[in-house]
DNA sequence: ATAAAAGTTTAGATTAATCTAAAAAAAGAA
DNA sequence: TTCTTTTTTTAGATTAATCTAAACTTTTAT
């Protein structure tokens, strides 16, 4: 049973390794997660000889298959609560991240999987981040940045790379949510900007930076 | 802003104190929390420094009004989540207790002005317990002990006074809940066991031990 | 009224998580 | 390659929550 740090730190270091497949250095985790670098030294330490992760003194961490399990089952319950917020609560999107960063740590199988039936067992949160099922597995999807999208083309709103509340509001003015199809009207040569259009006809104007923040996936 | 901690000594003290009349002893709370008294006269001082209590030493703490509020606070969210956790998720009632004792710290009032929304405003959890209302009020009904109920009434069960998972699963065997409409049929003088007959017709024997952890309400 | 028992507090330690400052190691630049 | 900068670790403290053992206060019983 791990404390409810021991868990902020795995799933840091889950996130941070992409998804277990890197090192992660002792800065990155204290920046991560508004710490001192002396603080994680310790506490990586103390993840080692639980053996939830490798620790090769000044070279920085990765996770074992048991970290890794532990992260997964954090992210897996990170974004149950969310999508439970958003559908059955009637949360905004950008409302749910901090209440879901305590809910993650309440500790019991039968709740979390009761809550996953609950919700229909749905594959992606609020955000589009997949949900990793109950042994651990994520469903990867072909997905790519807007800003890679064709003039003409028709694509599904898949994911959004950016949580800050801003961003998610912006683009809930304007209806744009994973699940919804836009068309690529007209993208500008000199400041790559683009005009997409949405199933109302609804049309709207992202700069590139937005456009690469948003990731879409082929229109079947 | 309380920890964790300080928010289980404060509803241990409400529950023991009967929502705040009377003083705590040292003694009682260690008890009630499975600690020491040591441990609780440390804390103990803290509250009061907090004014959450006010404490005279070796006589005990009694609840301030900020003390009480915040009891009450905690008691509505504990309710609120055994609810959810009943009418929403299908848990049985003798199962929600311990994953409440958890959800009830998470910090959020959006949270949970929500979840009493979605839940339709409940007045009582799945134990007949009354919900505190958002402002802390909480609405007493006139109930007695099924033990004192005469042969021949009939009676609504109200709340059940034994939270041991083995007494409720007793009770939901025989389809006694809060709500259910019950009949006393027979007082035996010798041994004060009853025997009551439900809506379906079932008739059930209770010991008077039962019979006295069991409140009933009138049937209008 | 005094002594014994029960209950409470204090003193001193321990563990988890954190910090600052100093030392050590690695990485980058000249 | 050597020096400088950056990163990481170690050393030593601090705070919250806990414990045991000893001291103290209140209550109960003779
Ligand atoms: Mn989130
Ligand atoms: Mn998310
Ligand atoms: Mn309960
Ligand atoms: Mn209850």
């Amino acid at each position: 049973m791990l404390s409810f740090t021991e868990e902020n730190y795995i799933k840091a270091i889950y996130h941070l390794s992409d998804a277990g497949q890197l090192a992660v250095s002792t800065n990155d985790i204290a920046l991560h997660l508004q710490t001192k670098a002396a603080t994680v030294t310790d506490m990586i330490k103390k993840l080692a000889n639980k053996d939830l992760l490798a620790y090769e003194k000044y070279y920085g961490v990765s996770l074992s298959k048991k970290g890794k399990n532990n992260a997964l089952s954090i992210v897996r319950k990170h974004r149950l609560w969310e999508t439970f917020l958003v559908e059955k609560l009637g949360f905004q999107w950008d409302e749910v991240h901090e209440v879901a960063e305590q809910l993650e740590h309440i500790q019991s199988n039968l709740l979390i999987e009761k809550l996953d039936a609950f919700l229909g067992h749905p594959e992606t949160d609020p955000h589009g981040h997949p949900i990793p099922d109950k042994n651990g597995k994520v469903k990867q999807i072909k997905q790519f940045s807007l800003s890679q999208g064709k003039n003409g083309h028709k694509y599904i709103v898949s994911e959004v790379k950016d949580g800050s509340a801003t961003f998610l509001q912006y683009l809930a003015k304007h209806d744009l949510y994973p699940g919804v199809t836009i068309q690529i009207k007209e993208i500008l040569p000199f400041d790559g900007s683009m005009v997409v259009q949405l199933q109302n006809k609804q049309k709207v104007t992202l700069s590139k930076a937005t456009s690469e923040k948003i990731l879409i996936k082929s229109n079947e």
